[in-house]
DNA sequence: GTTCTTGCAAAATATTTGCAAGACG
DNA sequence: CGTCTTGCAAATATTTTGCAAGAAC
């Protein structure tokens, strides 16, 4: 991404184009894959991991960026009720509400049938949709 | 779930039973969804917190616990390509391959319809398949 | 000069390990 | 006794904030 170009995404998202986040938008898309914090940090050694933290932060709040994770707490773990105790077979998606932070199963809803490109050997898979649950949408 | 059964799903995956695994497996199963590590800090207060997290491992292990996350780093940020700049709409399904720790876009794969429940309010979803990636399943 | 941005340090969280004491067989 | 389990403390890792100096306007 050439530096016109990366200057006009941040102004069409009503972010100041300064010189860190310029980098920080070149860095993402040139990655042309989800980074982490961490990944983006040692990409870009010239900005400190809060100034990079902090720009993500502002690209997400202007939906120029979006985030990869499930929920926002961090792991959750969840009993098995598979018989089969070599593999998951139970999985369901789960919701996540953003008020109460609670997050429910989907256990009635089947996980879609993801046909994935050539090459890629799927193991497991996680759904998490996010939003407002029953409780918290009344 | 009474003492006898937390016995049997404990012994059905060869986990030896003792007092805090069962305590725990109770937990797991009366919370009727997935809970955090801190959540169930919270709930447990007679074992520590690193007792808790072995036994999670230990239960994870053994297929008697799945884990709901994305990838295994944390979070990761990927530049929005949609011109909606209020919404996300170019999201799509994400591959985390466990052997080189990359997370991958699924670019050319639409995201499943997902019908959820009465009451549910969605808001964005997340899903990621987790595996090998075409480089590391050669 | 006023506001915005940045770097550094450090606080706040979350995850994981070392180790010695105790339980179990 | 020898192995497994546990609690406590602490090492790591990760995410987030406070603050003062500097840049931008």
């Amino acid at each position: 991404m050439n530096e016109a170009r990366a200057v006009e995404i941040l102004e069409s998202h009503d972010i100041k184009p300064t010189a860190n986040r310029l980098v920080i938008v070149k860095a993402l898309a040139a990655a042309e894959r989800p980074l982490s914090l961490s990944e983006l940090e040692n990409k870009i050694l010239t900005i400190d991991k809060s100034g990079i933290f902090r720009s993500l932060t502002l690209f997400r709040d202007n939906h120029l960026v979006h985030v990869i994770e499930g929920g926002t707490e961090g792991v959750k773990y969840e009993l098995c009720k598979s018989r089969d105790h070599e593999h998951d077979e139970d999985q369901h998606p789960h919701f996540y509400c953003e008020r109460c932070q609670k997050t429910f199963c989907l256990d009635e809803l089947e996980l879609p049938d993801i046909v994935l490109p050539e090459g890629y050997e799927p193991h497991t898979m996680n759904l998490i949709i996010k939003g407002r649950c029953p409780e918290c949408s009344k």
